[in-house]
DNA sequence: GATAATGTTAGCAT
DNA sequence: AATGCTAACATTAT
């Protein structure tokens, strides 16, 4: 949605700069934002020989024209002759390289160029995974986050112990398909700031098809959170 | 008011 | 060298 939102700075000079961060921030003075691309979890504004690599991190906020109620810390402001782009609560970085050699757009679940097949072969090369640690991998779901992974998991009926491996070729491609379909309604759901609204397992209590209390656990390499129902969701292992 | 959680990474230790 | 752990960031709902 900020994508969207941002879209009319396109072409914009930036012409001062709030910088509270260690970046030399002021590189960017002068210079028109020549596009604005997402990468997962990164959201990236584009100018003619560097990129602006933004991460909202847990609790990032974009704010357009206006600062956030109530007053908080800025990480960076960007003024134009006729708006500004406030950002808060966010890992920012430069990125020198054309964004073709640093990023691989087929990894990225909402990417037109999305390759799921490509998935599918890195999930090959590891059988002994879990699948709450493979859905969280970004190099190969770029952009998919814990809520998504246990709302998917809870819709495919997979448990998040499950072993990559073990888990069938019909039901990893439900999986993967789940996922982009996941992504576009978080995405909309979002955007009518009602996606909580929507969980069906994560941070529930019970499981909505057969009552049966969720467990809640701290699984995988990252020690996520999870939720899950034994009754209905399959344990491949 | 304390606690926990949508995530990543710098920096240190092994 | 490579791997692994922790602190740090910082807001908001419960």
């Amino acid at each position: 949605m900020w994508k969207e939102d941002i879209q009319p700075f396109v072409g914009k000079k930036v012409m001062a700069v709030e910088n509270n961060t260690k970046l030399d921030a002021d590189r960017m003075l002068n210079k028109s934002i020549t596009k604005v691309k997402t990468w997962g979890k990164h959201f990236l504004i584009c100018f003619d020989d560097f990129t602006l690599r933004i991460h909202f991190l847990m609790f990032g906020d974009l704010y357009i024209n206006r600062r956030k109620p109530p007053e908080k810390p800025i990480k960076l402001s960007m003024q134009f002759a006729d708006g500004e782009l406030v950002l808060y609560n966010c890992a920012l970085r430069f990125i020198e390289e054309p964004l073709d050699e640093v990023y691989d757009w087929s990894t990225d679940v909402m990417s037109e160029v999305w390759n799921p097949k490509a998935a599918m072969e890195k999930l090959k090369a590891i059988p002994d995974a879990l699948v709450c640690d493979a859905l969280l991998n970004q190099d190969i779901f770029s952009g998919v986050g814990n809520i998504m992974k246990n709302e998917v998991l809870f819709r495919t009926c997979v448990q998040p112990l499950s072993m990559v491996g073990k888990i069938p070729l019909k039901k990893w491609e439900e999986i993967l398909s789940e996922l982009v379909i996941y992504s576009y309604q978080f995405l909309e759901w979002r955007k009518a700031g009602e996606f909580q609204r929507h969980w069906e397992v994560n941070a529930r209590k019970l499981c909505p098809r057969d009552k049966a209390p969720f467990i809640k656990a701290y699984l995988g390499v990252d020690q996520r959170r999870s939720y899950y129902c034994t009754l209905c969701q399959v344990l491949y292992q």
